[in-house]
Order: structure tokens, then sequence, then C-alpha cells
DNA sequence: TACGACCGCTCTACACCGTAGACACTATGG
DNA sequence: CCATAGTGTCTACGGTGTAGAGCGGTCGTA
């Protein structure tokens, strides 16, 4: 905005993203990480192309250089997140794919809690893009699933099954753990409770029932509880019918 | 937009919502319920408040006496299509509650497809508001499925964790589904075959594999699959221990 | 009957948004 | 030395949500 930048203001590696308008050329990777970093801070609402522009030091249209579009950018931060998430590469049989899947589960889990604002575009985002067109980034982590999947002896309906229950349950979750997350962060104990006093008790007794429970939430432990059921449900359909017909 | 209307065009009632400018009053109602056919043709971000107006043959600030903002506008839509929901009353003791939350996952499946453009909004309107003050009409569904929970013999503590895997899992399926279901519409098999034939099959092997699988996708059996999986997970829990120790 | 409050709605205006199109500067390579 | 391509800027347009003032009708009360 006002700054003018004699066009080299420091070091020109692209650690930039600190804060401060930027100096060095801009690249797509730039622009991806400083616009996480924006959502992380402000919520996804505040992410414009002109915010984002005013962070980097640069006019609104520059970012269209690296992102034809505002859509696209936000294809691209959500590639850029799914494609932190380490997936242990399959093999080494037995019960293994047991733990894999878990521990991936966890690992999500706490990418997810890194950047909560990020996971409604995990959500909705690929609602708009058919999925052999999406980023191969955005993609990896499936076929990491697959091949887990594929190595516990799923043919490859049933590993689309049981990867679709999976990612399911996991993607639920998190939004209902995020839920509570975002909220506990504004209000704190004292509102949610005022909030489900407030609730007819004639209408909703179980719900005004949870407010103690509510208020330990323990989303690790939760995913771990859901994650049992899951695994157990897959495992029992693995055997009962290591082929599914058709 | 244009047609000026002498203030009663035909019969006052609320029925308008056919598609033609409206005559008789506003109502909240009938803003939402318009709203809704807008999102069900147009999709979601073609929900202006300047679009609803025009369809409504209204001012765009006449909508604002029905909601405070576009944001609660939103969460009206939420709630209204929470509040269509059909989960049977609890009771009638036995395994029934299996079959009841059978039965209410694929009644659910249903109005998602007659809305799926609605179903992200489902995802991501609860994010911003503190569960205790949603509106009751989004509330109920939860109160419902707590009580069928609670009659099976969950304690409040393992009804919440039960709604949670139950639920999650729900909308995780509906997402994945909906994600095939608005991509097929648009570009059919060969489409996204097509998509797929572009991985690379080194990188790719066991998705490139599912292309067959993917073409004839049954959500409603998929769907099926799925909750025998939890519900399984959750009878064992429930037997396993039928009092969580906190 | 008269009058004041209120209700439903419209008008105007403002700040912000995404982005098309033309242009400037700089770096490169023949 | 000039052509070319890549990067970033400027200006402008049509769209958005919504604040604030105003306007006509209806209704409660006198």
């Amino acid at each position: 905005m006002f700054r003018i930048v004699t066009r080299q203001d420091s070091s020109p590696g692209e650690e930039a993203a600190g804060g401060s308008p930027t100096r060095g050329p801009l690249s797509r990777d730039l622009v991806l990480r400083t616009a996480i970093q924006l959502v992380d801070e402000d919520g996804l609402e505040a992410l414009s192309m002109r915010h984002l522009a005013a962070r980097l030091g640069r006019d609104p249209m520059a970012l269209y250089r690296y992102s034809t579009n505002r859509e696209s950018l936000l294809d691209g931060l959500a590639e850029l997140l799914l494609d932190q998430w380490a997936i242990p590469v399959a093999g080494s049989g037995g019960g293994a794919w047991l733990d894999q899947l878990r521990r991936a589960a966890h690992d999500f889990r706490h990418l997810a809690l890194q950047h909560p604002h990020l996971i409604p575009l995990l959500v909705t985002r690929p609602l708009s893009t058919p999925l052999g067109l999406r980023p191969l980034g955005a993609l990896r982590p499936l076929e990491r699933i697959l091949a887990i999947l594929r190595e516990a002896g799923f043919d490859p309906a049933g590993a689309l099954h049981a990867y679709r229950a999976y990612y399911g349950f996991l993607m639920g979750h998190l939004i209902n753990e995020l839920e509570e997350f975002v909220v506990n962060a504004d209000e704190d104990e004292i509102g949610l409770r005022l909030g489900l006093h407030r609730l007819p008790r004639k209408d909703f007794p179980n719900l005004r029932d949870l407010a103690a429970v509510l208020l330990d939430y323990d989303g690790e432990a939760e995913l771990d509880q859901g994650m049992t059921i899951i695994l157990h449900g897959l495992e029992a359909q693995l055997q009962d019918s290591p082929v599914t017909p058709a």
C-alpha cells in the first residue's frame, strides 16, 4: 500500500510470510503459505485477494499470476494442507494396517487442530472439482490409504468402501470437534452452560443433561474410540467376505 | 427489478415462491422457502440478498426485516432443513434403536439428495454458533437422537459419544456422496474416466484401478453398509461397558 | 374523527469484493 | 541493440452486504 521497496529489501529467500510486507519475488508457494497464515490468524472470511495482496505488499492483481482465481487459490490451500498429511507407506502385513490407519487419523487430527479454519475448505472445496481432476497433492492421501487397504486384503471395490467409511468418519469427527473448539475459544465454559440452560427443559431434556459432559470433551480420546468402532467394523467385513460380490 | 406490482397481484396467500415475483406480504418463512428454492436451482453462491430480493419482487433491504444478516439467513436455511429431518420418537425397547437410527440416516440422506447444495451449510454454519445458542429447530435432531440412545441404555456421556460417531459418519458419507453426485451431473462417465486416466500410473496405481468401481456408485447401499459398521460398533460398546467410566 | 406511533418497505449511498484489460518495467537471449 | 517474455501495477466495472433516512399505510387511542 504505502511502502515502496527497491525490489530487494533483505535476503531474497522466500522465508518472508513473517508478518511484514514482502520484498523478494512472489511465487505460488509463498502466496499459498501467506494465505494459510492469514487464514490461521484471521479466519477464512478474511482471506480476500486484496487482504492477501496487502500482506504481501503487492497489488492485488499480482496474485493472479500465481492462481487464476480466488477459487483456485482456495483449492491450492486445501491441496497444500492435504499434502502435509503424512500417511505411512503400505506394507509389513499382519494387523499393521489397523494401526496405520489409526495413526494416520490422529496425525490428521493434529494437522486439523493447527489450522482449524482451513478444515471447512477440505470439506466444501472438493464438491466443485471432479475427483480425477483434482490436484495431485489432494489425491495422494486417498491413494495412500487405498494402498494400505489393498495391502490388508480388500479388493478395489472393498477398499473404496472402506476408505469412504474411514475418511467419512474422520471428517465428520473433525467437524464436530472443531465446532466445540471454535466455540469454546470464544465463550468458554460459562457461555456454553448458559446456552444450554436456555433450552426449554420439556423439549430438550437429554441435551440439557449434557452440559457437564460437553465441558470436558477430549477430542483425541473420542476420535480414538470412534476409530476403534470403524476399524473393528472394517476388520469384520474383511474376514466375513474377503471379496465383496460387486 | 422491472415489474411494478400494485401491491396485490393475486391471492395473498404465501404459496408464492413459484418462480414469478411475489405479491402478498413477506414473512420469514416465505423468505426462507424462496431462498431454499433459489439455492436448489442455482447453487449456493447464487444466493445473494439482491438475487433473493429480486425473486421476491422486493427491494433487497426488505429482507432485513426477516433476518438481521445474510449470515443469519444462512443459519435459517440450515435450521429449516434440519427441522425437516423426521426422527422416530424414542421408545419400544429391544433392538428397535438400531433400526431407528438406521432409518433416520436413510431419511436424512433423502433429504440431502433433495437439496444437495444446502449440505455444505449444514457442515460449515454450526462452526460459527455455540451449540447452546443455535436455533431450536437445529437442535431438535440432536435431542431426538440422544433420546433414542439413552433409551437404548447409554448414559449421557456414552450417548453423546455414540451420537458423534453416528452423526459424524453420516455427514462424512453425505459429503462424499454428494461429491460424486455433483460431479457426475456435469461430466458423466467419460469425464470421470478421463480424469483418472490423467494420473501417472506409477504414483496412483490404486486410484486408477477404481475407475470402474467409481462409476457404479450406490450411495444408499454404501450408507447402509457403513451404518451396519457403526451400529455394530455401538452395540458392542453398549454391551461391553454399559457405563463408561468418565 | 383526528392524531401519533409503528410497521413494512424503498431509496440512496458506502465500503468492499473479484477480476478484465491495458500498460510499465526488468531480465534475457539472440 | 533490439525483440521477447515474465512480473507487477493501474484503472475501471459490475457485483456484494448493509447503514440510514424517508415514505405510505394501518392501527390504537382519544
